[in-house]
Formats: structure tokens, sequence, C-alpha cells
DNA sequence: GCCATCTGCATCCGGATGGTTGCACAATCC
DNA sequence: GGATTGTGCAACCATCCGGATGCAGATGGC
């Protein structure tokens, strides 16, 4: 779960690099070397990323022998939708309020 | 409509001073004086951070006499909601599938 | 045991960014 | 018409951030 303030998660997702490592973990598991061998920055860029991703909780490391892969936990992106869905919501409703009472003028 | 490219969208959600204003706007329209006068930053910065909001489509100008009101576009947080659970429920498949063939083993 | 490979840490760099201050200009209200 | 209030623009500052380099340490394959 590790429920991470909401905030943190957008600043995470605002940035294109951290996407296409995302993307690329979705081929599956991956350590920071082999991300570095198929994107076009450092290995240490990388690691960095990586670190800020798993502080949010979108990703988690997996030890395999010498290496640290990493895969993606989709779950933190449904729920990080699902409460960013609901505070839409609630400014609809609140709007809807508003425009409401400006017709009733 | 304006459906903006997603990163910016949030990049610009990935600032706490934004939501607070996001936030004062949910009270309803107001100028960026009004906002500096609630919230304990400089009108001027918060003339920028509008300038991010409105960029990214969060955010609508309301000329209201000699000032100039924002108000939520609160359809732009329900799309962003919307597109990010589609790419998270991809994630859920590709995931599940990957699972599959790691038990087929 | 040795070499290749993966990770970790520290440093450095340029540019973006959040924020401020100061001033000029526009418009509105009385 | 004058003082008040709102906006715009420019410069400046500190910090953060994405990225690169370099080097040292760990670990596994053969």
């Amino acid at each position: 779960m590790t429920t991470a303030t909401l905030v943190p998660v957008f600043a995470a997702l605002g940035d294109e690099t951290r996407w296409n490592i995302l993307a690329a973990l979705g081929e599956g598991e991956a350590s920071a070397s082999a991300l570095a061998r198929r994107l076009p920055v450092t290995r240490q860029a990388i690691t960095k990323h990586l670190a800020v991703l798993q502080e949010v909780g979108l990703v988690e490391p997996v030890r395999v022998g010498r290496e640290i892969r990493f895969r993606v936990i989709a779950s933190q992106l449904s729920e990080t939708a699902r409460r960013l869905d609901v505070i839409g919501a609630r400014w609809d409703r609140r709007l809807a309020a508003i425009k409401q009472i400006a017709e009733d003028l």
C-alpha cells in the first residue's frame, strides 16, 4: 500500500525520463545497468531516478544474484489515478453548485 | 478539451503551493492579488504559478472589470485521472501476464 | 584466484524553478 | 481628476534537479 503523499508522486511522474524508465520496466524487471544500456542516459542518472520512483512507491527493488532489478508497482499508479479522480469529482460538484447559484440569479 | 500532454500536467501538480492555489480556487474564482492575500506568497509568485497551471489547462482566466480572476477546470483533473488509470490498467495486465508466465515454469 | 560486471558514493556543472523586490502602467471608484 | 488597487515586466537570488565523470568496493563466472 504505502499510500505515499500525493504531491511527490505527481512530482515523480512529472519527468519524461522517468516515464521512459517506467515504460522500459514495463517490458519486465531490469537493473539500473540494463536500463542504462537501452536508454540514452547514464547508469548513475538512472539510479537517481529509480531512487525517486522507489521513494514514492512506484517501483520496487528485487535482488537477483549480484544485481538489483526493479519492477513497476502498477497498483500505485491505479491508486494515484483513483485519488486524483476523487479530487476531480469533488471539484466538479463544487463548480456545478456555483454554476447553479449563478444561474439562479 | 485541450488534451495537454500528460507529463507537464503531472509536473504542474507536483508542487505544494500550486495545490494550495487550486484549493483556494475551489472556494470560487479569485484574482492573483486576492490569492496573494490569503496565501503566504507574493502576488508575483502566484502569477507565475497561475501561468503554469493555465499552460497545462488546469485553470482558466476570466476578466471581471479591472481584475483577472481564475477558475479551476475540473474536467482537466478528471481527464488526467482517467488517462492515468488507463496506463495503470495496462500495466496491471502486463504484470499479470508476466506473473502467469513465471508461474508456468 | 582473476577478471568482468554491477553497484555505491562523492563531486561537479549548467539550467530550470520557486520566490522576492522594485518599478511602471492601467483601470476603476468616488 | 486623483488616490487606490490590480496587473505586467525585469532583474535578481538561492536552491533544486537532471545529468555526467571518476573512482572505489562488492560479487559472481570460469
